[in-house]
DNA sequence: GATATCACG
DNA sequence: ACGTACGTGATATCA
């Protein structure tokens, strides 16, 4: 019978190797991450894992021993043991922790102990797994190893290079040095190591050794003999006087094959890799091809989820389903308001079934099932599916759970495709499989999948939602949100293109005008689009003063009105350029045949939990600029009865801040209905009550406002109220004073997310914040901010929401006519017949204001007009 | 596909 | 010495 196999690696070695074969002479160029994290080692190291798993074929066990850091035995023994060695490079020392991440990712098991070195380690596992009757290979580029050596213990001795190899068996050992692999001990005992500082007996080099060992076989032998005088001259001599020396370099040389391990060799067998773990570590680290080039074979099963056939069938006639079912549509996730899916799944635990578009609408079985309420439908992204559904004509009930919105609740931050939801579940979503777009349209494969998937990972995906305290945000916010949201995209926003297309035209001519201005002012012609060509024209050709990053972005070009009048024009064009690219040709595609435009509102992609819009985004509607306002006059409804009511909430975000921070005097200030920029003006800058506060101190407190909200820094407010960072500090500071709470409360979050690696708002959702102890200052900083304004934006988040919910409750309930049209985060939009203006305002407004229970007051103010335009003030 | 710019809250 | 406001999406250019 064949022996099971075990590799075991000595991974220092490996990683010195790995680095000095990588690093060409040259530190300074090595490869490293975008923020400059050294990795060339661990990418030699990863390809020499890569190159031994790839022979791996079942049952064979690994593992990498290290050298812990701090004193070993050795060492304590004798004082000059590696003393001669320089410390490894700090780009090398920075990659140690970076290999135990990888070998975790891997599924590797490696160790390390304090006091002991890795061939130690190494040794043991080695003698006691060819004692349990294993084949052993050890990977080392250490000499010292040959010792171990014996009939199922080979080593492979990695030479310059990563990739040059010599195989050592007992066989070799001797054709190669002339002796046993034992007695290489005896070897190092006289002749010394100078790598290792083994000073050895002195004169006794390679040949004089060789040829002792042969003739006495080993050091006692040698020593007796030189005792006896039958070793001659200086050499003999030299034996009997440094006996001591040589006895303590052969103590040093000899490798532990008996030290205590915490595991046993029977843990050691390979089981595959994680391929979420490692896809992660991948991203992180910039190794864009590994996971591709690792076998298939390797990766972890996700347990018992092997995905069944799919069966394509043109009808359910006679198949019965029990009351869970998977449900996925073949249809592209980002049109799903312009296409009509291709096609349907249906998924068991053990059986799939695919019916195309055309079979599904002609199938009053498939009706059934799917307006059977009691069979529950689990789906990816219940919003497009129902929507989906609704465009062949078909209706669904019974949709009872949605795992884009739980996978979005457990971590915000993960991508919103059905590939990186089941990955973070656990399934085996490789990428190589027959199939290899997920969501590519016309593929009963994938869309069979992902009604498996949403099926089968149901039970761990509510478990998930339970350990991140999410299941109320996730039956009380995002489920029933996601319905509402589904009328809301069907329902739809009237935009008149015509009107849209006249307004266009102003702009166009006005562009196209400044464009032809710009090119006399700059003496030539060039493409006002591009940026670069801008920078050449206004910091070469015209010599006006460059910034630094040689920007030529709004910021910039304010500073340099007045050098030039190309200036003034070029930001002019951009206006008109943007207005018309946007606003007008980018919006005039998107008008369907009801008159409409249909926008998606993405539940699961924001890490705060706001939506976002697409397709095209109606949150980004111009309104601060009066012209580009203009813009909004092409959306009304053709049914002059139709108004457009919009209400949002004044301030909402410093209102939630004084909530979470319980900072009485900022709640006061709203319960009183003050102006809160001016109230804090009038604490930070000293105003006195009866003294109007001046304009220029409103807008810089109005600043400073937001920069507690966004975790400003001294030097950002700076920038944004042109003062010198130190004033700014000053006012920061000044502002903390006045308002304590508010300082403790910040200080409490960045202990929060220091302590637990993400954030929450009043209502438990999480934002994690990988990167709050990231040893690169600008991405930590960056994270802290994140940090501080998360709770805050996701809370107001969460507050509309609720409002949402409770507003379509009412709406519903009453049987209004009114609808719900678009959310713009702080903001509702209405389409309300004019006789409901009356009764429906007071009471969105008071449900907007009363729907959580706050310490300080809510405000929503509306406005109605018969376009977008006049439903503003 | 990445980058710069600019529209919104 | 560094580099410095949070969260989005769409468009154009350029490699």
């Amino acid at each position: 019978m064949d022996r099971k196999k075990i590799v075991i690696i000595d991974g220092n070695s490996l990683l010195f190797r790995a680095y000095y074969a990588t690093s060409y002479g040259d530190a300074s160029s090595i490869m490293r991450t975008k923020d400059g994290t050294p990795t060339n080692a661990i990418f030699a190291f990863a390809n020499m894992m890569l190159k031994i798993l790839r022979q791996f074929e079942g049952g064979e066990s690994i593992f990498v021993g290290f050298d812990a850091d701090g004193k070993t035995f050795r060492k304590e023994e004798f004082s000059e043991y590696k003393a001669n060695r320089k410390p490894a490079p700090e780009d090398l020392c920075l990659q140690f922790p970076i290999s135990r991440e990888f070998l975790s990712a891997l599924g590797i098991k490696c160790y390390e102990e304090h006091g002991i070195e890795a061939d130690d380690i190494c040794g043991t596992v080695a003698k006691k797994a060819a004692a349990q009757g294993m084949e052993v290979t050890v990977y080392t580029s250490d000499k010292d190893y040959l010792q171990l050596i014996e009939d199922h213990i080979t080593v492979e001795l990695i030479k310059s290079g990563m990739s040059n190899l010599e195989t050592m068996t007992p066989a070799s050992m001797v054709e190669k040095f002339g002796f046993q692999p034992k007695q290489i001990i005896d070897f190092k005992g006289l002749r010394g190591d100078s790598s290792d500082n083994l000073p050895g007996i002195p004169g006794v080099g390679d040949k004089t050794a060789l040829k002792l060992i042969q003739e006495y076989g080993s050091f006692d032998a040698i020593v007796e003999a030189a005792k006896n005088g039958k070793i001659k001259g200086k050499v003999g001599q030299a034996i009997v006087d440094n006996e001591a020396m040589g006895r303590a370099c052969y103590r040093l040389a000899t490798i532990i094959t008996d030290a205590e391990m915490p595991f046993g060799i029977d843990e050691l067998e390979y089981e595959g890799y994680d391929f979420e773990k490692l896809s992660q570590f991948c991203a992180k680290y910039e190794f864009h091809q590994y996971l591709s080039r690792l076998p298939e074979k390797l990766k972890k099963s996700g347990g018992a989820m092997a995905c069944p056939e799919v069966e394509t069938v043109s009808s359910l006639k006679g198949i019965s389903f029990g009351d869970e079912i998977g449900l996925a549509l073949d249809l592209s996730t980002d049109a799903y308001h312009d296409e009509t899916p291709a096609g349907l799944a249906l998924a068991t635990k053990n059986k799939i079934y695919y019916l195309s578009a055309e079979d599904a609408q002609n199938d009053d079985w498939l009706k059934a099932v799917l307006e059977d309420e009691g069979i529950k439908k689990y789906v990816y992204d219940r919003k497009m599916t129902e929507v989906g559904l609704h465009s062949i004509g078909l209706q669904v009930k019974g949709i009872g759970f949605d795992i884009l919105l739980a996978g979005y609740l457990c971590d915000s931050s993960l991508a919103s495709t059905p590939k990186a939801v089941f990955a973070f579940y656990g399934a085996d979503v490789s990428a190589n499989s027959a199939a290899t777009d997920l969501f590519a349209v016309g593929n009963p494969e994938v869309t069979g999948k992902i009604a498996f998937y949403s099926l089968v990972l149901k039970q761990k995906a509510l478990k998930a939602l339970s350990d991140a305290q999410a299941k109320k945000l996730y039956w009380e916010i995002e489920f029933p949100l996601s319905e509402i949201l589904t009328r809301m995209e069907e329902e739809g926003f009237p935009l008149d293109g015509k009107m849209l297309s006249e307004i266009g035209e102003e702009f166009r001519k006005k562009r196209d005008g400044l464009e032809m201005s710009i090119h006399a002012l700059a003496g030539q012609k060039f493409n006002i689009a591009s940026p670069k060509q801008v920078g050449e024209i206004l910091y070469t050709k015209l010599g006006l003063p460059a910034p630094k990053n040689g920007s030529t972005s709004v910021e910039t070009l304010k500073e340099l009105i007045g050098y030039h009048p190309i200036v003034e024009a070029i930001l002019e064009y951009r206006k008109y350029a943007k207005l018309v690219g946007t606003y007008i040709d980018g919006l005039l595609p998107h008008i369907k045949e009801d008159g409409k435009i249909h926008t998606c509102f993405n539940q699961a992609q924001t890490t705060t939990g706001r939506l976002s819009s697409s397709n095209p985004n109606l949150q980004n509607i111009s309104t601060r600029d009066e012209e580009g306002k203009l813009i909004r006059k092409a959306f009304y409804y053709p049914d002059r009865n139709i108004k457009i009511m919009s209400l949002d909430y004044g301030q909402i975000e410093l209102r939630i801040l004084a909530s979470l921070s319980k900072c009485q005097s900022y709640i006061d200030v709203f319960a009183a209905g003050r102006d809160v920029h001016e109230e804090t003006a009038r604490r930070i800058f000293q105003i006195p009550e009866g003294q109007e506060v001046p304009s220029i101190l409103r807008r810089r407190a109005k600043a400073v406002n937001f920069a507690i909200i966004y975790g400003t820094t001294p030097f950002g407010l700076a920038d944004q109220i042109e003062c010198s960072p130190k004033e700014a500090a000053e006012i920061i500071r000044n502002f903390y004073i006045h308002y304590p709470e508010i300082g403790e409360y910040l200080s409490s979050i960045i202990k929060d997310v220091e302590r637990d690696g993400y954030v929450t708002t009043m209502f438990g959702r999480r934002r994690y914040l990988r990167d709050i102890n990231d040893p690169v200052y600008t991405k930590r900083e960056a994270a802290r901010r994140a940090a501080l304004n998360a709770p805050v934006q996701g809370t107001a988040a969460d507050l509309i929401k609720i409002a949402m919910i409770k507003v379509d409750e009412f709406l519903r309930k009453g049987e209004y006519k009114t609808k719900m049209v678009l959310q713009i985060h702080d903001e509702l939009l209405f389409a309300v017949p004019q006789e409901e203006v009356e009764i429906v305002y007071p009471k969105i407004k008071e449900i907007m204001e009363t729907c959580i229970d706050l310490p300080v007051k809510l405000d929503a103010e509306g406005s109605i007009g018969s376009s977008w335009y006049d439903a503003k003030d």
